[in-house]
Formats: structure tokens, sequence, C-alpha cells
DNA sequence: TTTATTTGTCAACTTAACTAACAATTAACT
DNA sequence: AGTTAATTGTTAGTTAAGTTGACAAATAAA
């Protein structure tokens, strides 16, 4: 604080009010349409006068529409607003290393319509342009004409200001510029939003999630153990957009080789891949299928009853516990979230983790932090995809205190 | 985001963007004096009128004043405005386990005058009360007639906007209120503020610290291995208030037990107690005096080139840096900034806890974190409690994208 | 001595929120 | 059926605050 940042200084003028109000009204009208312009002057703070004039200009930008209220009640019918979807369409392009998807959203986050395609990790450039081409004709085919904005998010280490992947492993990428690609093949759709699979999952949880949606502050445990930090409603990203690797923390000082090099990191003892591991040693079965596959074959085990499986899924919810323990600790946050196949063994590895953050705990302190499993409904980070471009468009400028 | 808090709504009008722009104004001034309206204007980008205008409101409140420039340049000579120190002073008191300061601080942080108390952990309000006497007392002998606040800080879970003591094990002190004792006793003097030793210390460091004042996000990580969180300029505090305790992270799952209950604490294998602990088993020897002098005995030695103290040290400083590279990993901040007597060794610690996070850490990842020792004249808690009323100060309403 | 430059103020203008009154509409009460 | 109370949304006028552009004051350099 003492160095004021010259080039940070926001300050105030007639003209940003209106930009704060007019996003204070676009987001409730988001979030409790139908609505009157009366309800709005009421939940707000802002007179009836004001409210009518901000929707006035939201109505023109194709935002809004009304429509007269059905259910009566004493006093003038209320116009109702509500949020216009149709005309309001988002791209969003989930990379993932084994299948992608492209489709497109609507500003509520749903999934209008999506198409999968094989992810081609030997030639990135070509694979971006055949997402692309898939957006084009799912445009065509919904009569869309032009989208509000596209949304990509892919497994990896991304700087998202410059749309560039810094490193994705699982893809074979690395220093790889995908921004302009979509100002040269789909120059009316808006602009092109990045960010990786933790980060975008993490929004979509904030915008979306069922129980964590409107939090201040959560984390988001996606496969691999990467996880987004939301603090004070926004993605929390660190120096190098590196913050949220707590999968490399170390939880055993001399333990086992992480693939990072490191002894002992949390990965180590919780990925999807150990558990894997840890079944196939316990079996001596050597399955020739993915990890992802493997995994979802152990929990239908497990499902089904067998010990073995059940007994790896547990192992793995221990250590899940533990780390999950160590973020409680150093964040104290409402709620963590987790995502992945993982979740569809919630039953199991649920009491293990509670108790193992029970047990670690500092007795009165921390008490209070939900452990959940991801609600969406769609992939996590897809979903994620489009919020990018959805926080935008109702996000701009804000008071703080 | 999507269910929003209808509580929490802050809207714009007119009046909010003078407020904004008065205290982006107030800190100019506060980080550039003496400056001109002129020169203002140009690094707020707001015009000469409105600079003028916030500028006659600031003189009104005694918060500046004007004098005439000396250095000569071409144009009409510049009215140069300074902040006005001598008639804003403020109390500051930082609890410590074995002694207290009581102090009286100028808004930049500078400790004008300080007395120190003996800590009395038998009877917390008796305490309280001849904290209150004292800087009575301090404000009599400046001919202070009022403070424009008291800022307080001591070790231990408070409940700040309650100023509530939760629990500070090293007072002895548990669910005890001490708000309305300033209320009754300094009605005069502005409002009370109350945090914990860790995150004034940070704020301290935010405000004033050499290196690290202005950063976006550090770790401030205090005696007894308590940390602070600075998170976009603000003090990150959690769902209970108990963000920050990295300490009692496990960094070894089945490790020696740490005096919370749990196995293998960070805090267990790093702190002071452990260090003196380390020695004394090293040297057999049981001196009868506090951990504090003890550990400021073993750094003695060391600097005299005392074997066994440089190893305790050394290992002590490997652990920093097993912790310190967790935290990294997690949260990715531009710095982590160490207080506490330990920093007396830092030629010692630092070489140690460099190499322990370069050797756990991710390749290419993490490498720009700095990793500095507190730069704080005084006891940074005692600066922090000051810095807890300035902040209050040039903190109001500010616009966030 | 003149010119260019810089500082700070003034009056007029613009924007946008607020106030208060009011028309339109409806349910509930007499 | 008529009246009353309540609710919604609009209009005209007011207020606060930043902006624009002109200008006086003050100084160094030409």
């Amino acid at each position: 604080m003492a160095k004021i940042n010259i080039e940070n200084i926001i300050t105030g003028n007639v003209k940003i009010v209106r930009s704060i109000n007019r996003v204070t009204i676009l987001n409730v009208i988001r979030e409790r349409h139908p609505v009157s312009r009366s309800a709005i002057a009421r939940m707000t703070g802002l007179t009836k006068t004001t409210v009518s004039s901000i929707v006035i200009d939201l109505l023109n930008d194709n935002f809004i529409y009304e429509q007269v209220s059905s259910d009566l009640n004493v006093g003038r019918t209320p116009i109702m607003l509500h949020l216009k979807l149709e005309e309001n369409y988002i791209g969003a392009i989930d990379i993932g290393p084994d299948t992608s998807i492209v489709a497109i959203a609507d500003l509520q986050g749903t999934i209008i319509k999506k198409a999968f395609l094989k992810t081609d990790n030997k030639n990135s450039e070509r694979f971006i342009i055949s997402c692309i081409e898939k957006l084009k004709g799912l445009k065509l085919s919904m009569g869309t004409e032009r989208l509000r904005g596209i949304g990509v998010s892919l497994a990896g280490v991304v700087d998202a200001p410059d749309r560039r992947v810094i490193f994705a492993p699982n893809l074979g990428w690395r220093d790889f510029e995908i921004g302009h690609f979509f100002e040269e093949f789909l120059p009316e759709d808006g602009s092109m939003t990045l960010d990786n699979e933790a980060n975008a999952s993490a929004i979509a949880e904030l915008w979306f999630g069922a129980e964590v949606s409107g939090l201040s502050n959560f984390v988001f445990i996606s496969e691999g153990l990467g996880t987004g930090l939301i603090i004070g409603q926004t993605l929390f990203k660190g120096l190098s957009h590196a913050a949220g690797e707590f999968s490399h923390m170390t939880i055993v000082e001399h333990g086992v080789r992480c693939v990072c090099g490191n002894l002992g990191c949390w990965e180590a003892y919780a990925s999807d891949r150990v558990t894997v591991q840890r079944y196939q040693k316990l079996k001596l079965s050597n399955l020739d299928i993915s990890i992802e596959e493997h995994l979802e074959y152990i929990i239908d085990r497990a499902n089904d009853g067998e010990v073995e499986a059940i007994k790896v899924l547990k192992e793995t919810g221990k250590y899940l516990g533990l780390g999950i323990s160590n973020i409680i600790k150093g964040l104290d946050p409402e709620a963590v979230v987790l995502g992945g196949l993982i979740i569809r063994a919630w039953d199991i590895i649920y009491p293990e983790i509670r108790d193992e953050i029970k047990k670690r705990s500092l007795s009165g302190i921390n008490q209070n932090t939900l452990i959940l499993p991801s609600s969406l409904s769609e992939r996590s980070s897809l979903i994620g995809a489009a919020t990018l471009v959805i926080k935008d468009i109702f996000r701009g400028h804000r008071i703080a205190h």
C-alpha cells in the first residue's frame, strides 16, 4: 500500500457510477428473473427512477426482455424482466487429455449443444483449428449468428491474460499462443478467454454450483489434485499463474518420489493414478486401459462390494483428507469442493476424508468448512469454459470496501 | 456469484464517487508528499478542478497542510501539500506473551513514543485498563488532545469485527471482549481496532515494509509460525478467522506429536520452541530461561561459531524451507516475509531455506517468490497495531474490477 | 522585454442519481 | 358497485460532483 501503483488507480466519476449500477442490475435480473423494476429497486437500494433508466439501456442492448406478469397481486401489475438467453449464446471449448468437447452455452451456464473430438496432441495448431470448425458447425446448426464470446479450458499452466499455454504436460503443449486463432477464424464472436481446467472448474462452481455458488472463499480440487482457489469471489492466480498447486506439497518428509521429482508430494498418495497403481499391486492385475477407465472400473467394483477396491479407495480417501486438512488449516475456506471421477465413489471416500480431517484438526477451529462433491451436471471444466465468458459479461467495475 | 448477497450490494452514486476520489488523493499525498495539486491531477487522471475541490476538504479536516515550494522551476510556483503528522497521532498497543508495548505512532507508522509493561496474564481486565492508563500518560506527556484511533495486536485467535479475543493460549485469555473498555475510558480517541499479531505484522509489512509494501500477495510468517496472508492487498481471514494456520499443516505423516494433538505438524519441526529443545538435547543443557531468551542465546552462540548452535539453526532453516515450499506451491505469492527472533540468524538459516525450497520445487515454476526477513525497525506487531488504524483512515470505498 | 510554461481557480456544462408527485392498475373492504 | 389502500412505473425538477475551457498568476528561458 505504501507504494502506490499509479497505473492501477481507478478514480470515480458519474460515468463509472452508471456502469457499476448497470452491472448490479443485470446481475439481479440474472439471478432473480423474472423480476420487476420495483423489486430491483427494493433489493439494490437504488431508486425506481434509476432502475427504470438503466433497464431501458439493457433492453436496447438485447440482454433482457419484458413480459407482463401472470401472478396477480394487490397494486398495479408489474412488468417482469427476463434475461434474454436465446440471443446471447457463448462458445465453450474444454480440451481434455483424451477427448475434448466443443459446445454452445447460454448465460446461465446451461450447455445447449455439444460435440466431442478426439484430442490431437501431435499438432496443436491443427487441433485448435478443428475445434473452431466444429464450433462454426454448431453455430450453423442452431442458426446463431454471433456469440457473446468464447471460453477455453485445458489441463495445464496457462497465462490467461496473454491467452498462452505455458506448459500442458498431458497435451504435450509448451509455449503455445492460442488467442489469435480465434480472432482470425471467428472475428464476429467476441473475444476468447482462456484458463486452466482447475480454475475454470472453480469458477463454474462459484457461479453455478448448487451449494457453493456465491460463497466468498472456497477451494476446488480437480482431477489430478490441481486446485482452483476462489478468494473474495475471484480466482486467485498468484505470481506466476501457479497458485493452487497444493498437489505437490510435501506431506511425508522422506516419502515416495512424485512425478515432479520431489519426495512425499500429496499427489503421490492421493491421485487417481496412484489409486489405480495401488489396486493393480493388490490384485496383481495389469489391464491395458487408461487411468480414467481403470479408476472407473475400480469404483464399479467397489460399488459391487469388492473388498480390495473398497480398501484402495478408502486409502485414497484418507490421503485426500490429510491434504485437505492442510489446505483448511492454511486457508480456512468456507468449502472444499471435489471434482473428477473419484466423486462417483463419494459414499466410500467421504467418511475417510471427514475422519482424517477431524483427527488432524485443531480443536474447536476450522470445524465449519463444508466438504462437498461437485454438483455440476456436465464436466465442470466445460461449464467453466463458458463461465469464463459469462463472468466478464456480468462483472465490470464494482465498489469494494 | 450466482446467489447474490443482497446485503453486500454497494451501488454507486455521486456521494460515493467523492469519497472514493478523496481517499485516492489522500493516499497520493501520503505516499508522495510534498506534492502539488497539479501533480496529483496528473498522477490520478482527475482534473485540476476536482483535485482542488477535494484538497479544500482535506485541509478543513486537518489531514494536510500547505507550504510554498522551495525548489523553483519554470512556471508558477506550486503550493506543496504535506500530510499533517503532528495532529493525527494514533495509539498502538502490542500485547506479547511476556512484555507488552503501549505507544503513540504517526500516520506513517513511525513510533513517536513508547512504554513497556509486563504482561499480566492473570487478570485480563485489569491489564487492559492499565494499558489504557499508560496510553493516557503518553498522550499527556506529548500534549496530544485526541488520537485518530487505537490499534491493538496480540498473539491468539481474535474476532476482529467484534473486537473479541476468541482464544489466546499464551496469554491464557479465552472469549474476552475488549472493545468496550476503550469506548468507556478513551471515548475521545476514535475507535479501537483489534487483530492478532501475525495479521497485524502482515499489514505492517504491506504498508511499511521496505521490499514488500504495495505488493498484492505475500505471506508473513511470524514467531511461532503463525502466518498472515495478504491477498489482493488485503488481509485474508477465512471463514472462522483462522486462515494462515499453516503452522499445523502435516509435513510428516506419522511424525512427532505437536502441542495441538496432531502428528507431524510443521510447527513441531520448525518453531522456536523446537529449535531450543533440539539444542538442549544436543548440549544436554537445561537453562532456566524463557524460550525467547534461550533462542537469543543460541543465535549468539551460532554467530560466535559454535558448531552445535549452527547445526540446530540449520535444521530449523531446512524445515522452515520445507513448510515455506508448501506455502509457495499452494499460493504462489510474490514474497514470503519472516519475522520473529529467528531472523537474527538470517545468514545461517536463509541458505538452508533457499536450498530446501529449490530441492522441492516444481521445475520452472514458482522460482520468483522472494524470501525475505522483516525490514521493520520496531517489533512488527507494534507497527502493525498502529497500521490497523492507519489502513482504516486511508482505505475507504474504492473501485475494483 | 517577450515568450513559453506551469499552477491553480472560475464559470458554465454534463451526467446520473435522488426527491416527490402522480397516473395506472389491482385486491380488498364496505 | 363504489371506495380505499397498495403497488408499479413515469415525469419534472433538484442536487452533487466531475469535466471543459478560459484565464490570471507566477516563473525561467529566449
